[in-house]
DNA sequence: ATTTGACTTAAAGTGGGCTTTAAGGCTTAC
DNA sequence: GTAAGCCTTAAAGCCCACTTTAAGTCAAAT
């Protein structure tokens, strides 16, 4: 298959799928006449990079991830990788978690706000300057 | 002062400053010799910001809160800055809750993700399809 | 023969919130 | 008079995950 035709199955655009290659999260393709041909496998291989964004990990981390295995063949073997998803998968769970955390702060913050009756920025000012010394 | 000073009891960078000012988002200052002179009314100006920045706004919905008054006279009457920070804040507090939301979620699928038991990618592939279509 | 459509590349652009750099000016102390 | 230490500007750089652009190649259809 081009490379067109991979993101339309992949719902990604080729500029995406070209910029995963240059930056080492998918293998290189074989080509004819310069092209990209790919089978099936690299759709996997999207499937698990989506999959990974959308938990939260950066190209970075699933470079971490699966990037060691630029060559399909070792990719499929999932044993390797199990070990590391489960540290990664650890360590972003604390980190949305104190994503969470810092939001529940802003949100807190924000019902304050909304009751504020200070008579001029000020007050605001100060009443904000004496929570930090908190 | 001189900026050098308003960025030391801020505890904000000089440059920080000038791009507010640059941006709209504080009023422009006095100059004596080219040097910007302030005096401390800047500081309650700087202390919302970062207080609506610690709530999550952008530098654009600063502006839209306080911008208007790049006048610090009309900026410390609060009156009509309350209606639109009432305003902003509640579409604010309803941002906050669906990204907690989404990070929820991204959790959940985490903690799935550790318990996977997939012989290959090709099976977690296809297990990861099978969630979109659900 | 030429048009269409899909592909190729390197390089630059995007957005947000700044920081850094380069080149210079002005004041104060020695 | 010169060095230190503050300030000035416009423009470029940074991070991330791409997208867009410009200029070109190639094969199939008309």
């Amino acid at each position: 298959m081009t490379i067109g035709q991979i993101a339309r199955k992949s719902g990604l655009r080729a500029s995406a799928i070209r910029f995963y290659e240059r930056t080492g999260l998918i293998p290189k393709p074989s080509r004819v006449n310069g092209q990209r041909r790919y089978d099936d496998r690299v759709l996997d291989c999207l499937v698990l990079i989506e999959f990974a964004k959308s938990c939260g990990f950066t190209l970075d981390e699933i470079r971490q991830l699966f990037g060691g295995f630029t060559d399909l063949g070792e990719f499929r073997n999932r044993t390797p990788v199990l070990g590391r998803v489960r540290g990664l998968a650890e360590r972003k769970i604390h980190e949305l978690d104190a994503l969470i955390s810092r939001i529940e702060v802003m949100k807190a913050t924000l019902a304050r706000a909304e009751r504020c009756r200070c008579v001029d920025a000020e007050e605001c000012a100060r009443r904000i300057r004496g929570l930090a010394e908190c």
